[in-house]
Parts: C-alpha cells; sequence; structure tokens
DNA sequence: TCAATATATTTGTCCGACAAATAGTATAAG
DNA sequence: CTTATACTATTTGTCGGACAAATATATTGA
C-alpha cells in the first residue's frame, strides 16, 4: 500500500541540457554523462576559476540539489569526486570548505583540464612550459641509458609515424605517442602519469596549432635527433636535444601567444 | 501512518573497529572517520596491492554492502572517490573496472600512500628516489635565480629551525618545510603539490629513519649548503648541492636497506 | 564574566524504489 | 543455417525521505 503513488514525474528525456524538471534549476549543466559528474565538473570548475575562494564554504547540499534541479544524493557523490580531488572538505554542521589551492591535486586529470580553463591561461601555460624543462631533458637522458628493445621500437615507431601522418591530428597523436614512450622507457612508475597528465594538459590549452610546413619539418628533424640519441643511448645528448624542441615550441608558443 | 516503524536497529556505538550490525558483515573495516573513506581506503588499497587485477570487474555494489554491512549509498560515495582517482570506472550492466595502471593518479596523496604499502616497496622507493633527482635540483636552481625576499626567508628559518630542532620528529617537519620552501620559491604552481606528494610519500615509507649524531651533522651541511647557494643566485651550486644530498640520502637508504 | 547547556544547522548514513543502459540470450526472418 | 531483431536480466544511476552524528552558535546559570 502507498507504494505506487511515490515517482509521479522522474526526469524527462533529456536531449543535450538538462531539461526542466518540476521545480524549475537556476544553474544549468552541460550534462555530459552523468548528473553527478556533470555537477562535479560544474562545481568544481567555479572553484579552481576562483569563484568560492580558499576558506570559504560552499553553499549547502540541499541548495545546489535545488539549483540543479537534482537529488541531494547526486550532489553529495559530486562533492565526494571534488573531496576526492582536494578541493574541498565537508564537516558536519560546517559545510564543505575550500581547500587551500597548494592542497589541490593539480596533476589531476579533471583538476588539470578545469584549471587550464580558468582566468590566467598564460601564466599557467608558463609555469606548464617550465615544468616540461625540469621533466622531460631528464626523462629522456634516463631513457637513453634504460631503454629496453621493445620500448625503442614504440619510440621509433611513433616517431616514424610523426614524420609520415597524413593528417595533423593524427600528428599530434603520434608526438603525444612519442613523448609518452619515452616517459615509459625510462621505467619510473611516478614519471608515466605525469607524462598522460602533461598530455592532456597541452591538449587542453590547444597548443598543438596548425604550423607552416616549413615549421613542421624543422620539427620534426628535432623529433628525429631526440630519437637517435635515444637510441644510440646518448644520454647528453638526449637531453640536450628535448631541450632544443621545448626551445623551439617555447618560442612558437611566444610568437603566437594569444592576445595580451 | 509506517512512518515510525522503519529504523528500528541503527548502527550502534562504534568504538575503534565497526561493530557487528543485523547481518555480520564478512569484511572489517578500520574505522577511522567516515564510512564512505573507509570503504574507500579499503577497496582502493585491495586494487593497487593487485588483489583486483586490470580490466577486472569488481563485485557489485549491493555485495560490497553486505560484506560491509554498509548501505549501498556509502558504497556508491566510496567507489566515486575511487574513479575520481581513476582506480576504476563504472558503467550499468558493466560493474566498476579497474582501470589500467598507468591511469591510476599515483601522484595523489591517498593512491601514493596505498601504494607505498603494496608489495614492492623497493622498487617504488627507486622510483620515487630517482624522481626527486630529476625534480628537485632543477627546481633549487630555479628558485636561486627567482626567489622573492619573503620566500628566501622561508628558506633560511626552515634550515635553521633544522639545526636547532630539539627532537627528532620537529627536525623532521623542518626538513619538510625546507623542501616545500623551495619548491614554492620557484613559483611554479605545478611543482608545489608535486612537493606535497613526495613529503607524505616519503613520509609514509619511513625514510625518516633514526641517524647517528655525525650523520645528522653531515645532512645539516649538506643543506646548509642548499640554503646558501640559493641565497647567493647562485643556480649550478643550488643544482649540485641538492644532487649531493640526494646522493647522500640514497646512500643512507641503501646501507640500511630494508632486507633483500 | 565565564562556563555549562540547549538549540539549530549541516553533513553522514540508511533504506527502498525506479530509471537507464547494455551484455547476453532467445526469437524471428531470410 | 545464418543473420538481424527483440527480449531479458543485471548493474549502475537517480530519486526522495528519514534519522544520526557532529558542532558552531546562542542561551542560560553561577
Amino acid at each position: 500500500m502507498a507504494k505506487q503513488a511515490v515517482a509521479a514525474k522522474r526526469r524527462p528525456k533529456v536531449s543535450t541540457v538538462v531539461a526542466v524538471p518540476h521545480s524549475a534549476p537556476t544553474l544549468l549543466l552541460r550534462a555530459r554523462g552523468n548528473i553527478h559528474s556533470s555537477i562535479a565538473e560544474t562545481i568544481g570548475r567555479s572553484i579552481v576559476c576562483g569563484e568560492f575562494k580558499s576558506g570559504e564554504v560552499l553553499p549547502i547540499e540541499a541548495k545546489w540539489a535545488k539549483d540543479f534541479g537534482a537529488s541531494r544524493s547526486a550532489v553529495r557523490e559530486a562533492i565526494k569526486i571534488l573531496m576526492a580531488k582536494n578541493l574541498v572538505v565537508s564537516r558536519p554542521k560546517i559545510g564543505s570548505r575550500v581547500e587551500p589551492k597548494e592542497h589541490w591535486s593539480l596533476l589531476d586529470r579533471d583538476v588539470l583540464s578545469w584549471y587550464s580553463n580558468s582566468p590566467d591561461r598564460s601564466g599557467f601555460l608558463r609555469s606548464l612550459q617550465q615544468f616540461r624543462y625540469i621533466i622531460e631533458p631528464e626523462a629522456a637522458a634516463l631513457a637513453a641509458t634504460l631503454h629496453s628493445k621493445e620500448q625503442m621500437a614504440e619510440i621509433s615507431k611513433s616517431c616514424h609515424d610523426m614524420a609520415t601522418a597524413p593528417t595533423l591530428s593524427e600528428r599530434t597523436q603520434a608526438d603525444v605517442r612519442f613523448h609518452l614512450a619515452i616517459l615509459k622507457a625510462t621505467n619510473n612508475e611516478l614519471l608515466v602519469p605525469l607524462g598522460v597528465t602533461i598530455a592532456s594538459a597541452l591538449n587542453n590549452l590547444f597548443v598543438f596549432i596548425t604550423r607552416s610546413a616549413q615549421d613542421l619539418h624543422y620539427a620534426q628533424d628535432l623529433h628525429n635527433n631526440i630519437e637517435q640519441a635515444i637510441r644510440l643511448r646518448k644520454p647528453g645528448a638526449a637531453r640536450t636535444a628535448v631541450q632544443k624542441l621545448l626551445a623551439n615550441s617555447d618560442a612558437f608558443i611566444k610568437k603566437h601567444s594569444p592576445r595580451r
């Protein structure tokens, strides 16, 4: 008894954007995937963009639920995601407080992606390039010393794929594979996820811009030099070759720096 | 009507370990903090320790709930945490599948902590030390060039605190502050969270072992050298000073390496 | 003035129901 | 017999509501 009267109105068929349930939500959600993911993304973005400052407490779960037109469960799962990424901490009676920025898992794929769309893109890009200057030359040097046969084959193959890629998109993919293959060849478990992170960040920052044929040719030479140095097990040469490549991409970024 | 009959037996007062609710849970939880955190930690640990291999699907949420004597909501929130750390992906009808290791957010505090208690500690420690060799010398060099007055003051202060710390624990804390201060002085947003991660990993690996007074004195000299090189804005000297420190700690680890 | 107590607020946990997605199976069509 | 289609079963996704636990704030008492 009293069992059939419960769920009269369910969320109606959703097309691309969450439609309006009974009590109109005030915040829209780019409804890609699950509700909780969308909510996490929305709140997460607003945090890393500085809409909520460190130490500030977010609105209570019930308010988010009303604003999004979702259930509190969905909001809670979203906030659990943000907690897992160290963006917030929750306590009863307090609410969810934004953590200081240095606690954020900035190296997490999602956080990084949200962050790279935040106000000062150029500053972030600067940090990222500097980061690459630290990691990648040493990684190449290590790879030159430590690579196995199969790992070298993967490096060479992706380098060759870059040279022969018919479309720009395929070239870019091979480029990413190339850099990841080098990191894998270091046999260091920590460097690989770092590489994945960097790659996705670069992807988010649209650094893979169209280049002139001449530019492309020169960049390919730089990649070839890296491949050769690693193959011949010359750590020093590998290090400097990567530095040269980074310098080239630095110059390119500066030249085509997006306004300001 | 039928409202008061609902929650007859609630979870009874919990002491240190989750007690037995009505239908005996088969898995115990170290009940530190929230239920969902404990569940996430338990499942997360078992994943990074290899109890579930990559591509394998976990038991369904209902089973975890029964095993832990918790509600499905709690289990779901736990799994959301693991999803946020890229340990698993969930899909309807499929379940939660363990992601390949290279997708894991190994640089996340928790994952790293779980991972450092997994079978091959020594291999992981090797990777971690290598990682420090890559990051820290360059970071010190950058800091030497870019540090501000306040940042330098923090570096010097923590170095001094190390020298004068009355207890080993306080010395260790100052040590961590010292390395973090250097990373902060690079003004690179990505290096700081990385430093936090490394510090917590070292903490988990018990690298801060008791040393003889002589050892401590020598290590302090090495730290002083770093401080001085940065203060005098000598990047090259800073780099080599950090390398020396790492070599020293490497040697120490090898000497006292825990079996095998 | 200060400490103990009461209250209110917010997250934490539980439950039960139904929706949505989809792998695997059964069935129908050719 | 093969192939395309429909069905079914299973699992996560979402919802709503109830109550527990924790604790900041206000209130009260000494």
